[in-house]
DNA sequence: AATGACCTATTGGGTGATGC
DNA sequence: GCATCACCCAATAGGTCATT
C-alpha cells in the first residue's frame, strides 16, 4: 500500500488549491507574481492583501448578524434590500413563520428565526414568483451556498476570485433533478454557470462594482484555474502548470517541491 | 465531448429534550 | 435562562456510468 507516496497520484483539487494557498502566503514574491499572472493590479501593497481558502463570507456574515440587537429585523431588511422589486414577501405583521414559508420552507419553517437564504427550497417558493424574478431569487440563495476556492482581497472593493478544477469542469445550477424540474416549470431560462454564480455573489450581493465587459482593470478579477487554462468570456483562464511554474518553493517543505515536479514546466 | 441521472461524503442549521 | 446534544432536513461537490 505504501509503495509510492500519495502525492504522486492525488487527484483532489482541494489539495492542489491548498498547496497554492500555502505558496501564496510564503515568501515575499509569490502573491505578487500570482496577481501579475491574472493581470490584477492591487490597490493595497501585497502585504496588506488578505488571502482566503474556501471563502464563505456570506454564510459567516449571516451568522454574525445574530450579535445584533434585533437579528431578525436586520436579516429581513438585508434580504429584502436584495430582492427584485416585483417580489413582495409577507410584511412584518404577518410574522416570521409566514416570511420563511414564502421562501419555500414549508416543511419545518421556524417561527422564531428569519432563516438563511441558503435554506430556501426552490420548489416551495411562493407561486407568484416566476421567470426572471425566480432566477434572481435562486441566485441569491446560491450566493449563500457557494464557496469560491480561493479569494484574495486586494484593496477597497477589489478582489480576485479563483475557481480551481482538476478533472471536472465548472458546474451548472440547479444541480438536483427535482430543482431542474422546478426551474423549467417556473420558466427561469437557461441553467446558471458556476462562475456566473460567483460573479453574482460579488457584484450583486456583496456590492463590488460591476466591471464593464472587457475592462482591463475590473474591481473583481474572476479566474478559472484548471489543466487547460482557457477561461471564459469574462473569466480569466490560468493553468496549474503556468501558476506553479511561477511560484517559488524556497521555504517550503520538501514534499511541496516533489508534489509539483510533474506539473511545473522545465 | 457533453449532458443528465444517480451515488457518496460531508456540511450547515433548525428543533426540542435535557441538565445546570 | 443558558449550553449541549441527538435528530432531522436540505444543501453542496464531485465521481461514475449511460446516453446523445
Amino acid at each position: 500500500m505504501t509503495d509510492r507516496p500519495y502525492y504522486t497520484f492525488n487527484r483532489e483539487e482541494r489539495n492542489l488549491a491548498a498547496i497554492l494557498y500555502h505558496l501564496l502566503l510564503s515568501g515575499e514574491e509569490n502573491l505578487k507574481r500570482f496577481l501579475e499572472l491574472v493581470d490584477h493590479k492591487p490597490e493595497w501593497s501585497v502585504d496588506k492583501c488578505e488571502v482566503y481558502f474556501e471563502y464563505a463570507w456570506l454564510r459567516d456574515k449571516w451568522h454574525l448578524m445574530d450579535k445584533e440587537v434585533n437579528p431578525n429585523e436586520v436579516k429581513r431588511n438585508w434580504v429584502e434590500a436584495r430582492l427584485p422589486p416585483s417580489i413582495k414577501p409577507p410584511s412584518v405583521d404577518k410574522g416570521i413563520r409566514a416570511w420563511n414559508e414564502f421562501f419555500g420552507l414549508t416543511k419545518k419553517p421556524s417561527s422564531k428565526h428569519i432563516q438563511s437564504p441558503a435554506n430556501w427550497v426552490l420548489a416551495g417558493i411562493h407561486p407568484s414568483v416566476q421567470g426572471n424574478a425566480f432566477r434572481k431569487l435562486a441566485m441569491l440563495k446560491w450566493a449563500f451556498n457557494i464557496k469560491p476556492d480561493l479569494v484574495i482581497i486586494t484593496g477597497d472593493n477589489r478582489a480576485v476570485c479563483v475557481e480551481a478544477k482538476v478533472e471536472s469542469g465548472a458546474g451548472k445550477y440547479p444541480t438536483s433533478k427535482s430543482d431542474k424540474a422546478v426551474w423549467k416549470a417556473r420558466l427561469a431560462g437557461e441553467y446558471i454557470d458556476q462562475l456566473d454564480c460567483q460573479r453574482n455573489l460579488f457584484e450583486r450581493v456583496l456590492d463590488y462594482p460591476v466591471a464593464s465587459p472587457g475592462s482591463p482593470n475590473p474591481s473583481v478579477r474572476f479566474v478559472l484555474l484548471d489543466n487547460e487554462g482557457k477561461g471564459q468570456a469574462v473569466v480569466k483562464g490560468l493553468s496549474w502548470s503556468a501558476v506553479f511554474t511561477e511560484m517559488k518553493t524556497l521555504n517550503s517543505h520538501a514534499m511541496v517541491k516533489k508534489s509539483l515536479e510533474p506539473i511545473v514546466k522545465a
